[in-house]
RNA sequence: UGCCCGAUAGUAUAAUGGUAGUACAUCAGACUCUGACUCUGAGUGUCUAGGUUCGAAUCCUGGUCGGGUAACCA
């Protein structure tokens, strides 16, 4: 009984048509990608955008194939992008549908407005029909086969059907008006002459209808009351109003409504581009972690909730923005911080060896495995006499700042006892290779029986129990916080040399022995990580989801 | 240079003629067995010039700046 409330000027429209009593005050929208790529970030926006908005107003949403390009379209994609879909979190139940599905009805609208004088084959080439479009200053000229009769267009129209023209012999074109100052209104092309297999109707079809007239026809036929797509084909509204007053014989009629595109910080959102980054070895593939992609997010460690949070962060609007990528990372810390196994890795391990500690003793020690989550319980984690620290952790000639471990200082060693650093050892060149500590047995668990207090934890892994890892730490793809915004140079000058780095000879506790792929893990006081499918038992693999926020002044 | 669209803190958004809010980011402090989390606080904003109005971020006009648009792509 709660009151709809409108989350943006989209919904606020539709509480305005539902008002007037439009479409029967149905709701009922459709997410409508083009196969030929992989989804990204800004297909999520609209994925959310579009099931979101039909959910709150208990309506439904379309999962259509927009396959009117058998030149560039694939099954492969088809696949990725309703596994994507899906693993959003959102499901089209039985309606999916194909463009394709309505070549046969859109056929027979063709004819039927050749037969009302408003569409027409025109034999002119490509260079041609440029030139009369004229220009946004100049009227066009109308084409010589403009005027030409029904029965002449509709036999040739059957012609071109037939495969009896060669590709690009010849056009069908909507007869509309040569001198609109919108160029989407003089004489589109409706159908053009491809000989490609296409991946649904193979060989049936040579000729294929043009976005224009596909698109709002179908919204037309799956009964679609709110069409809503990017700002870019707001010029192309009035066309698809044109098309839907031809088609329209009821009350009903759907109704196109634009937003803007999503951009992100130092990324790159174009198909386009992604392509081009995976074709050029730039990246591995499609679901390479450093992408913007849907499937790059999820082996990243991205949380179907963490983007379904930042799509509704994000906001709708028709603002052409550029949102910072600060605030998708905020989205994945904060769902992870409530969820995530916490477990300790040592990424750049300096030994230690705690001189006063028995031999071959192998201790264990409660952790918590994750402090916002009581019900997920404590584990044990083995303690022993060399044990690994960050080497970062370590400074032998500590600044004001620096309060973790130093010579003479004390530090705690997370859940298992207090030690202080008495030698330092180093090697010929004068690196230092290992640390002489001593732990003090009163502070097991962390705690001093004489209540004094250390400045700083540090996390560790013994050596007993200790696995190898490799972890892949991933940084912003570009260097540049617009990497498309610079006229000059290509995007590509902007990629970051260190977006990947591979630290092969990372120590985990044994905790995660038996890791599956994609599980997400806080590595404590370094950041989210999740398990690449590339891991195996034998060599576990890790990627770095994003770090902890970091608040360290030296 | 035609047509279309847009302009609110650093960024993204709210306020739909009546107190300019929120989130992220930034900075400061508290707390802390993660320099995390959490909590508290701070600063910074209505593109511009007119007009309408008791009152304008909001309505009108001009300007400026930005984006889209002239594919047999979607």
């Amino acid at each position: 009984m709660d009151p709809i409330v409108p989350k943006n000027f989209i919904q606020q429209q539709i509480v305005e048509d539902l008002a007037a009593g439009k479409n029967d005050k149905r709701v009922h929208t459709r997410f409508p990608p083009e196969p030929n790529g992989y989804l990204h970030i800004g297909h999520a926006k609209s994925i959310c955008l579009n099931f979101g908005t039909a959910k709150l107003f208990g309506g439904k949403t379309n999962l259509r194939f927009d396959d009117t390009n058998p030149a560039k379209e694939e099954t492969e994609y088809v696949d990725s992008i309703m596994e994507d879909v899906k693993w959003l979190g959102f499901d089209w139940e039985e309606r999916l549908y194909y463009a394709s599905d309505y070549f046969d009805q859109l056929y027979d609208f063709a004819v039927e407005l050749i037969k009302r004088g408003k569409a027409y084959i025109d034999f002119q080439n490509q260079e041609l029909i440029s030139e009369q479009r004229g220009t946004p200053t100049r009227p066009g000229t109308d084409s010589p086969t403009r005027n030409s009769s029904p029965e002449e267009n509709l036999r040739i129209f059957a012609d071109m059907k037939e495969g009896k023209y060669n590709e690009g012999a010849c056009v069908l074109r909507a007869k509309i008006d040569m001198a609109s100052p919108n160029m989407h209104m003089r004489d589109p092309l409706m159908y053009r002459i491809l000989k490609q297999p296409h991946h649904r109707t193979g060989d049936k079809w040579c000729i294929y209808p043009m976005y224009d007239y596909a698109h709002g026809q179908s919204d037309y036929w799956e009964g679609i009351t709110h069409s809503i797509c990017t700002l870019e084909f707001e010029v192309h509204r009035p066309l698809y109003d044109w098309f839907v007053d031809e088609l329209q014989d009821s009350d009903y009629r759907p109704r196109q409504i634009e937003f803007s595109r999503l951009n992100i910080t130092s990324t790159v959102m174009s198909k386009r581009k992604l392509l081009q980054l995976v074709k050029e070895g730039y990246v591995k593939d499609w679901d390479d972690p450093r992408m913007p992609t849907i499937c790059g997010l999820r082996r990243r460690g991205y949380t179907p909730e963490s983007v379904r949070n930042f799509a509704e962060l994000v906001g709708i609007t028709k603002v052409d923005g550029v949102t910072d990528v600060a605030l998708l990372e905020f989205c994945i810390r904060e769902d992870l911080n409530k969820r995530a196994q916490r477990v300790m890795c040592v990424t750049d391990p300096l030994k230690i060896i705690l001189t006063n500690f028995p031999d071959d003793k192998v201790e264990e020690v409660d952790a918590i495995n994750n402090p916002e989550d009581e019900s997920m319980g404590k584990r044990k984690v083995p303690f022993s006499k060399v044990i690994y620290i960050e080497r970062e952790d370590f400074m032998e000639e500590p600044t004001n700042k620096f309060y973790r471990l130093a010579p003479g200082k004390e530090v705690r060693l997370r859940y298992a006892y207090f030690i202080r650093c008495n030698d330092v050892i180093k090697d010929a060149a004068g690196n230092i290779t290992e640390l002489h500590c001593t732990y003090d047995p009163e502070t097991k668990g962390g705690n001093a029986p004489d209540g004094r207090k250390v400045k700083a934890t540090l996390h560790w892994v013994a050596s007993s129990g200790a696995l190898a890892c490799e972890v892949r730490q991933y940084d912003r793809l570009f260097t540049d916080p617009d990497p498309d915004g610079n006229k000059e140079k290509d995007f590509l000058e902007f990629l970051n040399p260190d977006s990947l780095k591979v630290i092969g000879d990372c120590l985990i506790e044994p905790f995660v022995a038996n890791a599956i792929p994609l599980t997400n893990y806080q590595f404590e006081r370094l950041g989210y990580f999740n398990v690449d499918p590339d891991s195996t038992t034998e060599k576990l693999v890790f990627n770095r989801t994003v770090s902890l926020k970091d608040n360290n002044k030296k």
